[in-house]
DNA sequence: TCGATAACTTAACATCGATAACATTCTTGA
DNA sequence: TCAAGAATGTTATCGATGTTAAGTTATCGA
């Protein structure tokens, strides 16, 4: 229905040949299609088409459909990167875990197939050309670093490193569950909500309690 | 090369036309194969071929691929709740999150795949018929019962959910990472000091040293 | 102006999940 | 005992996918 039956020399009607800056235009289709239909589901033809493009043209730009995603990935991690770190630079001292994890779970929640991109197997084996593992990296030198500040421990010291992996663990772990429905999670509970309730389960399997935010 | 060429009324050599249990065949085939390729990889016409069936005969024991990593996964809940529950059981007191976060550590480590097929989008849609969202639950339940014995916590109570969560966040969290290689594990680290390292990462964090095993 | 090159095209291949139509075996009830 | 029919296989085919090869068109520097 779709597809132009019969046309033998052109299938596709675009003012120009050469369409420019391809390569933008496939991520920010490959982005918005990413949300509508998720990882697995995303096909370069479907990016392809939604342009009016040859699904070979997309190969003049990326190495495969995986390094798309690679690409996409990188821009995700810098994207989570910066809303932490937004939210860490205007958070009162003492409540910087809690706001850095709210940053990290809402914009899980608000791109979740991003997130479920940026954290699966969808692309593995293409890391390397991207730039992925440098932004996936700085982002966990910012969790580093935030949470160094905020628990007063020297920054790259073994006490710092355990800090940020368990904050790590705790802001990936609670996106990732929620994320993929494997959560039983109380109707009417709101993202803020869920957060200061793990939170709060952490305070009682960690022995302390006041650390985290409203009761 | 694999495929008998021009053979016109059969193409497999078996002894008997039908081969009895293909269900659990393809089952035990496709599990092998799962951790061999991943769970995107995993194709039902590889997984037939290598029982030395055709692509169709699978459709008359599942309902589609989703189905047949639906039932995969399922039994993946399964034995992760045994591996918990056995590891909890001869456990001392005091030292039960510990030796249930490592049982789930391991499992996860031991089936990569498997736990990606488990918290992964591969299958959804196709939860209702397997029992999978029983067996999930049930996993939760039994984490859920082993905190609350273990922090003296009433089971069923607010607290108790809230450090069931945590418990599940926890290990999720650090399977998750640590399976997908979005962690800067040291060289040389073992599975048991990488939890011992994340269970003292939240006692910093959430105030508490003595609660989590060795130093 | 012209030719090299980059950016796009069509066409094709192999593989995949899925379905339809047919063949064989097992089971069961008279 | 034995045929009817349900189960469980088969082949053939469809439409979609990632990817590559070979041809076409636009751009740009000498």
């Amino acid at each position: 229905m779709k597809t132009v039956a019969k046309a033998k020399t052109r299938t596709v009607d675009r003012p120009t040949y050469h369409v420019g800056h391809l390569d933008t235009l496939l991520l920010d289709a490959a982005r918005a299609m990413l949300e509508e239909v998720g990882p697995a589901k995303l096909s370069l033809r479907a990016v392809s088409a939604r342009i009016g493009v040859s699904p070979a043209a997309a190969y003049h730009h990326f190495d495969s459909r995986a390094s798309l995603l690679g690409h996409l990935a990188a821009q995700g991690f810098r994207e989570l990167a910066v809303a932490v770190e937004e939210r860490a630079a205007t958070a009162a001292p003492g409540s910087l875990l809690r706001e850095a994890a709210l940053a990290y779970f809402r914009f899980a929640c608000r791109n979740p197939c991003l997130y479920q991109l940026m954290f699966g197997p969808e692309f593995i084996g293409d890391e390397s050309a991207v730039g992925l593992a440098d932004a996936r990296t700085r982002s966990f030198t910012l969790v580093q670093a935030v949470i160094a500040k905020d628990s007063g421990l020297e920054p790259g010291s073994g006490g710092a490193r355990s800090a940020a992996l368990a904050g790590w663990v705790l802001g990936h772990g609670l996106a990732s569950l929620t994320i993929q429905g494997r959560l039983e999670r109380p109707e009417g509970l709101t993202d803020d909500q869920l957060v200061d309730r793990a939170l709060q389960g952490f305070a009682i399997l960690f022995g302390s309690s006041g650390v985290s935010g409203p009761a």
